[in-house]
Formats: C-alpha cells, structure tokens, sequence
DNA sequence: GACTGTGAAGCCATTCACAGCT
DNA sequence: AGCTGTGAATGGCTTCACAGTC
C-alpha cells in the first residue's frame, strides 16, 4: 500500500463503486470502464482512477478494469470478507430495522447479537439475533472478541454505552445517536445522523427555490 | 445573505451545532463561546466561528453568542420551521422505524403519510400515521404539495419511485436504497447509505491497527 | 484508437493570526 | 482581558492533460 494520506471521501466512493461492481457483476458483464463506473455512481472518470490509484494498479490501459477482478481488490481494501463480529445496542424500532437490514448481511456484517436495558425483551430474538441484557455487554464483547457496535439507543444513554464499549475493548463504533460521543482516538466513530441528513436537504431546498 | 458558495459540510456541521444549542438552552445556559461550541460538537472554534460567518454575525465580541438567539438563527438558515410537508414510501423494517423517528419530529419532519406496494399494510396505521396505495402517490403529491419524499423501499424500485416522486414535482428526496438514483438536477438529493458507512469504519479499523 | 495511471494545476476548505469590539 | 469576525496562508481534494500501454 502506498505511503500517502487517503481522503475519506474517497473510501466512500470505493464503498459506492463495489455496491455498482457487485451489481454489474450479476448482470454478466465483465469488462469496465473508468467512465462507466463514474456514470453509474455518480462521480467523474477521473475521480474513479485517482480513487483506485490510492491503493495499487488495477486495470489495463487501453483496456479498461475487469469487474469480478477490481470488485474483489475494493473489497479487500474495504476489509469487508474479513468476518468482522458485530454486534448491535439497542432494540427500539431503530434497532430492529437494522438488525434485519439486508444492506449489512449482504456486504458481510453480520450482527450476531442485540443487547437492551427493556428486561421484557431480553431472551427473545429479533429475526433469530438473540437479545441480552446491556450489563452483559461487557462479558461478551470480551468473551467474543467483538469488533464492531452498532449503536442505537435513545442520545441520553449514548455516552454511558459508548464508555462501556471503550471499556470492553471495541474497536469500532457506528453511532446512530444524535449526540457527539467522546470517544478515544484509537477506537474508530462514524455518526450516522439521520436528522441531519432531513436539515442539509431542507436547506439545499431552500438555495434552490430562491435562484 | 452572502453571495459566497457555501460548503456543505459547512452546512452539515450548523445542524449538528443546532442539536447541540437546543441541548444546552434546555440546561438554563445563556451564552457559549465558539470554543465551547467546538468542545462540545468536536470541532475547532475557528471553524465554527467560520461556518456562521457565511451566514451573517450571529455574536458579540468579546462576549460570545447567545444561546437561544444563534441556535434561532441556525433553524432559520436551516429551513427548519418552515412547515416542511414529508412522506415516506416503503412500510418495511427500516420505513416504520424512520416514521416513528423521534429525531425527526422533534426537529419539525413530521412524516404525515407512508406508502407502500403491500396491500395488506394498506389502510392501516403505522404509529398514527396512515399507510396508502403507492399507485396513490402522485395525487397525494400534488394535492398536498409535498416537499420532500423519503424513500425506503429495495433498491430495485428505487429508482421507480424516484422517477413517480419527480414526475410529482416533488422538491427534495431522502434515499435510503442503496443505489445511485438518476434524477434531474432542480430536485435535491441525499443518499443515506448504511452499508457504506459501516465500510468506512471497517477500513478505518484496519488502517488503524496496521499503524 | 481507447483507456489507464499520474504529475501538475486549479480549486476549495480549514487553520492561522490579528484587527476590532465589549 | 476576552472573544468574534475575517483576510491571508496553508493544506487537501479534484480536475486537467498527457505519457504510457494494449
């Protein structure tokens, strides 16, 4: 892997590009352009190659990328095959839809277990994930060696699960809370704020109805 | 308002300030500075004192920002308040959580209607809001001169809806579907991908761990 | 001729540092 | 003295344009 700093951004695009790969894979075709692959993400060809470039040489000039090929090099990078464990806090109605989004399992997260403070739901099972009790957390995510928590408990209790997850030994945290958790630099955040995503929106609406 | 380009991460970051103003103005705090601002969003107080520099001059020098008057402000640049008229397509897992989303009323989203291709879920009531006939969207659209559509159905009629959405002259869309959505450029788009951002952590773990 | 890989240029966002105000 | 508002400097991402390869 090459020595430079790589812009988030375009591990995202990575992200988008194997979604479309996998996609055109099952159609049956095999080969690939650089502005094929921008046509059907959304991006620019140029964007697509620098992308790639960040991590290694993956087609063939004059050619073009094979697309099971250039699929399975993204996916490596993205550490996805990897079996990461991942587990889940949190079985409100947030909770259970992701714990049965096809979206994860799919791409190979798959989450082995729920855990809630609601005594009434611990010992079901959400679509077979069995849910727990959160003063289990701890044990299991020891126990398990767990990678990966999803976080999606209501923002008050957020930090406190946040803290116990640092405490366990986590090594990922996907944060559905809207909250900012104060989090150790050498465990891993993304926030996904689903508000915040409506704002964004309703202000690019706004721009564009006054041009 | 300045005739400046906006960032949008610019953009991104004031809602994130909003939630958390509204959070201290709850806790009797009058006045904050950039820097407490920053502390408590995890950001820089040079940003944000930036961010708002777009917008107009929101404090006093030598003293700060008041609290309930900046977090006011934000919500009008924002759009927020403006009586934004929502619905929701896809009854699924991911669609009745997203209409019992707390975080949207509480920040003025409120779903008024779910449709869905299911006609057993027809008629009923998803958290008190009724669910229709996705082949009544686009009366409902038009009638009610809705704003913006959250889409949450499989991607494999996402862009379907999308196009139904736009023919309705819908102005904003909120996609969840995992794909890249076609879609004219007067009608503003955000993509949630789930999937994507629990890739990024993945990489980030890996990279992380190789250090 | 077609398309990749990449240094260089251009552009945009963040950070710095200080003038201006209370 | 303390904090905002902002031009200037820095840093980082994107686009350009072309050499290299098939």
């Amino acid at each position: 892997m090459k020595n430079v700093k790589i812009p988030e951004v375009a591990v995202s695009r990575l992200s988008v590009y194997s979604r479309f790969l996998t996609q055109i894979e099952k159609s049956g075709v095999v080969r690939i352009s650089s502005g094929e692959i921008a046509a059907g993400t959304g991006g620019t060809p140029a964007q697509v190659r620098k992308d790639l470039a960040y991590f290694g040489e993956f087609g063939t000039r004059g050619v073009g990328y094979n697309v099971a090929e250039l699929n399975k090099e993204i996916c490596n990078i993205l550490g996805i095959g990897k079996k990461w464990r991942v587990i889940l806090v949190g079985a409100g109605n947030l909770g259970s839809a992701l714990t049965q989004y096809a979206g994860f399992k799919s791409r190979g997260f798959d989450i082995e277990a729920v855990f809630d403070n609601d005594l009434n739901k611990v010992g079901l099972r959400l679509n077979d994930t069995p849910v727990m009790a959160i003063n289990r957390i701890y044990d299991y995510v020891v126990e398990n060696k767990i990678d990966i928590a999803i976080i999606a408990v209501p923002d008050k209790h957020a930090q406190d699960i946040a803290d116990l997850l640092v405490t366990s030994g986590i090594k990922g945290i996907l944060n559905f809370a809207p909250v900012t958790l104060n989090i150790p630099e050498d465990v891993q955040v993304r926030n996904v704020d689903l508000a915040v995503n409506l704002e964004i929106l309703s202000f690019n609406i706004v721009v564009n109805n006054k041009e």
